[in-house]
DNA sequence: CTTAGGATCGCCT
DNA sequence: GGCGATCCTAAGC
């Protein structure tokens, strides 16, 4: 099936697809590992870039499930995020964090920084670790250079709310995987 | 430990 | 002209 991925449906609810993709494999020319962190975003979020409409920045995440929308954060930063239902409806998971697993050392020489637990505890982290610019935007993730691996074993999964924004702080669109060393932030107990 | 500021791009008012 | 789905560094308590 075309929308089915690492044993997820895209084509769900993005709150439903960012529980399911904490302890998926995500790999990028073959550096990455097993996120551990992400939020989820809807056309009908006030904290979501897609809720007033289409524009060139944004279309991606209008486009088919099971995509890459890249974006640029604060002229800086890049931040990756999954598409998810069916196109037109501008829905997507932001993966926040990773746990690194294969190419530490890679990531290390990209981010400059030692401590495993830098690497991509963060959202621009994780982009600069994998290498994902403008360039990965739009692309297929079904298809090189992105590898989906399903999640193997038990996870438990909290939720909370989501982390830099100022609109709709009350949705519980957070997701962590409970206990986890890699995380942007600890989750509120 | 917490807070503040700078970097710098695309879109909005 | 303002403001982010951020990160890093420095300074203060």
């Amino acid at each position: 099936m075309k929308n089915i991925l690492a044993g997820i449906d895209f084509a769900e609810d993005s709150s439903i697809v960012a529980q399911q993709l904490i302890g998926v494999t995500v790999l990028v020319y073959g550096v990455g590992g097993r996120i551990v962190e992400t939020e989820a975003y809807d056309a009908l979020d006030p904290a979501s870039h897609t809720f007033s409409g289409i524009t060139p920045r944004n279309a991606a995440m209008f486009g088919p499930p099971a995509h890459a929308y890249v974006y640029r954060s604060y002229g800086i930063h890049w931040c990756l995020n999954f598409v998810c239902r069916e196109a037109g409806h501008g829905a997507g998971v932001l993966i926040r964090a990773i746990e690194p697993l294969t190419g530490i050392e890679t990531m290390r020489a990209r981010r400059g920084v030692d401590d495993v637990r830098l690497l991509c505890s963060g959202p621009g982290k994780v982009c600069q670790a994998l290498g994902v610019t403008h360039l990965q935007n739009r692309l297929d993730l079904h298809a090189p250079p992105f590898e989906l691996r399903p999640r193997e074993g038990e996870v438990t999964v909290l939720a909370g709310p989501r982390i830099g924004i100022s609109k709709a702080m009350e949705v519980p669109w957070r997701f962590v995987q409970a206990g986890s060393p890699y995380l942007s932030k600890p989750m509120r107990s």
